[in-house]
DNA sequence: GTATACCCCGGTTCTCCAGTGGGGTTTTGC
DNA sequence: GCAAAACCCCACTGGAGAACCGGGGTATAC
C-alpha cells in the first residue's frame, strides 16, 4: 500500500507535461526535473518507461523533449502506476501453482482488495489532479492576501 | 499492491488456528507449518509479532503452542496484514514534509485507494475465509464423485 | 528434571529501489 | 558539414527489506 517514489516521481512529471500540454511544444528532462526536484538522470528512466508504455512521446535531439501521448482527461493514475510499477499488478496465482484451497480464497480476498484500489486510481486522470492542484493554490493565496 | 509472502503465510497460519479454535487447545508452530508447507522458523516470527499485536495468545513449555486470540469472525484481514506489514499502511506525508501541492493532491488520491482497499480487507474475517474454503472443499468433492 | 515448545537475537542470500555515470545516437541551427 | 542539445541504452552502487536458517535461553507439563 506505500507509494514509491517512482510512482510519485512519474506522476508529479506527467503533471508537468499535462500543464504544458496545450502549448503543443515537448518539455525536456531538466525543466521538469529542476520544477519538481527530481533528479534527472533517474527520472530519465522513469520516462523512457512510459514511452515504451505509451504515455509519453519522445522527440530527439536538440529543442526536443517528452509530450503527453494523449490527452491529460485520458490519463489515469492507474495507467501511470501500472506503467511504472511494470503491471504486476495481479499475478494470476501467487505463487507458481499454489494448489491448496486456502491459498486460492485469500488470493481471491487480496485480489478483490486490489480491484477497488485501482477502480479509485482509474477514476483520477492528470486533467483532475491538476484542476485540484490549481484550486488548491488559489485558497494558499487567498490566505495569504 | 503485491500479497507478500509473509502476509499469506500469516493468513494461512491463523486460518489452521480458527480451524482448531473450538477444541480449546493450542497448535503447535510444526503442525501448522507441516500442515501448510511453510518452513517452521519463518513462521515462529510471524507468529511472534502477531502475539505482539494481540492477535493470537502463546502458551509457552511442553504441551505449548499459540491460539487465536479471540474468535474468527473478530479477526479480518486488515487486522491481519497491519499487523504483519508494520502497520504502516497510511504514513501522514508521503516524505518528510513534501511542501510541493502537487505531493499533496497525489498522496490523497493514494489515500484514498489505500482507503478503499483496506475497507474490502476489513470486512473479510477469518470466519469468512473458513467458510469459503469448506464450500470450494465440497465442491472439489462433488466434482470427484 | 528432562523433554517439549516457545522466545530472542543475529547472520545470509536475494531482489528491488533510488540514484549515478559513461558512452552512443538523433536532430536543430549555424 | 559540424557542434551543441537532447534523448537513448547499459551497467553499477548502496541501502533496505523479504525470506530464510541457526544457536542458545526460558517456561511448563509430566
Amino acid at each position: 500500500m506505500e507509494l514509491s517514489c517512482k510512482s510519485e516521481y512519474a506522476i508529479l512529471a506527467l503533471l508537468e507535461l499535462a500543464a504544458h500540454y496545450d502549448s503543443g511544444e515537448p518539455l525536456q528532462i531538466r525543466q521538469i526535473a529542476a520544477e519538481q526536484n527530481i533528479p534527472d538522470r533517474y527520472l530519465e528512466q522513469l520516462l523512457a518507461t512510459m514511452r515504451r508504455s505509451g504515455l509519453v512521446r519522445s522527440q530527439r535531439g536538440a529543442k526536443g523533449g517528452y509530450i503527453l501521448a494523449r490527452e491529460p482527461w485520458k490519463i489515469s493514475l492507474l495507467d501511470v502506476v501500472e506503467s511504472i510499477e511494470g503491471l504486476d499488478s495481479q499475478p494470476p496465482e501467487p505463487k507458481q501453482g499454489t494448489k491448496s484451497v486456502e491459498g486460492m480464497v485469500i488470493w481471491e480476498a487480496w485480489k478483490e482488495a486490489c480491484l477497488a484500489a485501482e477502480a479509485v486510481l482509474q477514476k483520477h486522470t492528470l486533467q483532475d489532479l491538476a484542476d485540484k492542484r490549481d484550486a488548491r493554490q488559489q485558497l494558499d493565496l487567498m490566505y495569504y492576501i
